[in-house]
DNA sequence: TTGACACATCAAGATTCCTTGATACATTAG
DNA sequence: CTAATGTATCAAGGAATCTTGATGTGTCAA
């Protein structure tokens, strides 16, 4: 049995996870393309209609949600769909899941302060 | 009774306001922030401590969260206290969730693209 | 009243991010 | 083989964002 590290608290978010996440969906052209993928795998030239955005800016985005995991392409032909990571929208919800204030709480107002 | 404008789809995400959201919780400080406050109010003082940050950074940031709804501050006497706004990370998390992809819609690949 | 303190705001520079247009690359059609 | 198509990448400029140090403002203590 190792000794375990003060349990006080509940476990402590990994933020710059957290931060990178929210980052890639702090912008709406990328959240327009979260959005189109919802309800299944699409191709880059139905997101470039569905989105009506040039298609490099497109591209862009694309790269900025391939790389903080939340989207997957694969490639047929001279076409690319992408797909919405399942894994990387649950991370997310279990992380601003963690960031909830628990019930009870919250309205502990400080009587003094700094000491 | 007014004509339904063609509901055959869940609601919309309304993406410029899940933009700020996420946009606000896309730096690590921020971040640190809103996990020293899950557990009640803290002081501007104190967070400065927890986060081992310079004070016009911190009141940068806090700043940036007060402006995005996630943070509400409240004076007494010479101190600022900042506390969580919990229907904001209700918010974001109702947000998330309705990105989330629907239980069997998500597999569907496409057959052909383009028309 | 004066000085110390807590905090906010400002200005300037550094950095990151986004957009656009050009170009490159791979694949398919002819 | 050649031309056209779908997509990615690059370079350059502009815009937004972050950091730092200085200054401003209100409040309390002496």
């Amino acid at each position: 049995m190792v000794a375990s590290t003060s349990p006080r608290r509940p476990p402590a978010v990994d933020l710059s996870r957290l931060a990178r996440l929210c980052h890639a969906m702090s912008d709406e052209t990328r959240l327009g393309v979260l959005e189109s993928l919802r309800f299944g795998e699409r191709c880059v030239c139905d997101l470039q209609s569905d989105l009506d955005v040039a298609q490099s800016r497109l591209s862009f985005h694309l790269k900025v949600l391939r790389d903080a995991g939340l989207v997957i392409d694969r490639r047929d032909g001279r076409w690319a769909y992408y797909a919405l990571t399942p894994q990387a929208i649950e991370e997310l919800h279990d992380l601003v899941v963690t960031l909830r204030p628990r019930p009870g709480t919250l309205p502990i107002l400080q009587e003094g302060c700094c000491g």
